[in-house]
RNA sequence: GCGCCUGUAGCUCAACCGGACAGAGCAUCGGCCUUCUAAGCCGAGGGUUCCGAGUUCAAGUCUCGGCAGGCGUACCA
């Protein structure tokens, strides 16, 4: 039962009754809960078409709309032409019955109908630690996966290892040099490679592996083995951030059953291969990018490209009906060609999806972080997890949108004192639960009960907490982490007014007693289950 | 030069793919702890949504032209 989805089909009705051209229905919140509980602008959609005022099709509308559902208490039209819907207290109490029996299932939905969707992110190369937009991105990118599979999508997460080419040999040279110079040989790191401290800690790591002559390695098989090492660093590192991945899929794998090698074939038949200047070219100008693309380089060596092209053919024959890769700032100028690549192939123009995840400068106490990837100086995931911790920095991350480019300031970050919203919904989760451990043994709400439940901030809870589907749905479909994030914060709000206003244990009076009981039992619910989709905890004690 | 992202309160960010008086937090000022957690609550001030046109009944949101910042622009990944 889904109070919206409800009032959705009654107005569906009311409008093929009447005839109207079939629109699309959304449901909005008023400015002012005054004004109701929903609200659908469809009149005033609708006004232009049919050419007449929206306040008279909205009275239309009205007349045609079912004047005894015991789930709506009334209709207004408002403005313009606004249709404005107020549950019925009957509608609340529905409401809150069905938390208190759906628990965790509860905002859960079908949309999704089962959907094959998967979302590849952070997929840091193996030749370094993660830096802070691979944090970013394993932060929405997680919560993104837990709201598909929350929505009825068969959602799953994916971390591509590109674990072979030439940067991995270059990994091998630069801990090669490091080799050299620990023996107290003259040895350079090359141009190009590696030069972060963790390059000597692998060096050192190495000596122990190849005991022998560790230099005599090929600089393939030496950086196939470090950039093992840092693979295994990277899932510790996820996995103390709370971020987990349905697979990690390694390059190597393609190129062990020639799968490039099958896809420069399909594209060659295709006609979308050319040779020129003894490279080899994709036009892909014809399908929206700019210039066509190499492929093959003059010497013979495939570009990261084709890989790339072949991995994604291998996420669609696994079933995946539609695929989103997050990609970071630094990639976005080749989300065009990865497209046409796709368009080239007979994808549909969804197919893929590029959510480019935004910079994030870092700051300390207001001043700008100095990073340098040169030098390999940079803040990496693992440092950011451990000073200011995988809660703290999930919520920041999660409560911007992912395009836009944002500052994180680790020390107000770190801030446990009042300043810091950061721990508002936990808090509000915390607080419920310390008023279980007070309250004694649970006593079931009974039907009498509800009438107690008058006051504004109850019937505002209430309200908020009939929301929560929709914000579930609404962030899942829009791929919007931050509007639940933002839900939460405010049905948080709702709880702690209500917390002041309202004393939930009264010894005098049992009757009101468990009816707040069962709505603070419902807020902890929602705000737990909100939590976890956004892959933070709901702590029972702060 | 070209492409992409961004520009909203002093600061950090929202605004439900065009809707109602643009909202929060921080900062500033003023209140509330002998009562279930003050990591909380209540109140005040703070805006030409970068600028200029256009489309629309309706524009922070869409189009075009500027301005500013960031990123990208390899036969590297």
């Amino acid at each position: 039962m889904n109070l919206s989805h409800h009032l959705i089909d009654q107005l569906r009705r009311a409008m093929a009754k009447l005839q109207f051209p079939e629109v699309p229905l959304v449901l909005e919140q008023p400015p002012d809960p005054q004004m109701g509980d929903r609200s659908c602008t469809v009149a005033l959609a609708l006004a232009k078409a049919l050419k007449r005022p929206p306040r008279q099709l909205a009275n239309e509308i009205l007349s045609a709309f079912p004047k005894d559902d015991p789930l709506i208490g009334r209709v207004e039209i408002a403005g313009a032409g606004y249709l404005n819907f107020f549950w019925s207290l009957d509608a609340y109490r529905v409401t809150l019955q069905q938390i208190l029996t759906e628990g965790e299932g509860f905002g859960s939905s079908e949309i999704g109908a089962g959907e094959k969707r998967l979302f590849e992110f952070v997929s840091a190369n193996p030749t370094g630690p993660m830096n802070v937009v691979s944090a970013r991105a394993a932060a929405v990118g997680d919560s993104l996966v837990r709201l598909g599979k929350k929505t009825g999508f068969e959602a799953n997460s994916e971390y591509y290892v590109n674990d072979a080419g030439k940067q991995i040999e270059m990994l091998g040279l630069s801990v090669q040099a490091r080799i050299k110079q620990i023996q107290g040989l003259a040895a350079e790191i090359p141009e190009g490679g590696y030069h972060g401290g963790y390059v000597k800690d692998l060096a050192a790591q190495a000596i122990a592996k190849y005991p022998g002559d560790p230099v005599g390695a090929s600089a393939r098989e030496m950086g196939r083995w470090t950039a093992q090492r840092i693979v295994e660093k990277q899932k510790s590192a996820l996995d103390a951030y709370g971020v987990h991945f349905d697979r990690w899929f390694y390059e190597s794998e393609l190129h062990e059953s020639n799968r490039p090698e099958e896809t420069l074939e399909k594209l060659k038949q295709a006609g979308h291969i050319y040779e020129k200047e003894s490279a080899l070219f994709f036009r892909t100008s014809q399908f929206g990018d700019d210039e066509d693309r190499v492929v093959i380089t003059s010497d013979g060596r495939p570009t990261y490209f084709l890989p790339d092209i072949a991995y994604h053919l291998d996420k669609a024959e696994r079933g995946y009906a539609k695929v989103i890769d997050l990609w970071g700032p630094d990639h976005h100028g080749h989300v065009q060609r990865m497209l046409a690549a796709m368009q080239a192939l007979g994808f549909p123009d969804d197919f893929l999806e590029v959510l480019i995840v935004q910079q994030v400068n870092l700051l300390r106490s207001g001043q700008p972080v100095k990073m340098s990837k040169r030098t390999g100086e940079i803040v990496t995931l693992e440092e950011l997890v451990e000073e200011v911790g995988s809660d703290a920095t999930k919520q920041i991350f999660l409560s911007r949108r992912w395009s836009s480019h944002l500052d994180f300031d680790i020390e107000a970050a770190k801030d446990r004192s009042e300043k810091s919203p950061v721990f508002y919904v936990q808090y509000a989760h915390a607080r419920i639960s310390s008023i279980f451990r007070k309250a004694g043994a649970y006593q079931v709400i009974q039907d009498g009960d509800y009438k107690k439940l008058g006051a504004v901030e109850e019937r505002d809870l209430l309200r908020a907490l009939s929301l929560f589907p929709d914000e579930v749905e609404a962030s899942a479909l829009q791929m919007a982490p931050h509007r639940l994030n933002a839900y939460l914060s405010e049905l948080a709000t709702i709880f702690h007014k209500f917390y002041h206003e309202c004393r939930v244990l009264n010894e005098d009076d049992a009757p009101l007693t468990r009816a707040r009981l069962a709505l603070c039992r419902a807020v902890q619910i929602t705000l737990k289950e909100g939590l976890r989709l956004l892959g933070m905890s709901a702590p029972e004690q702060m």
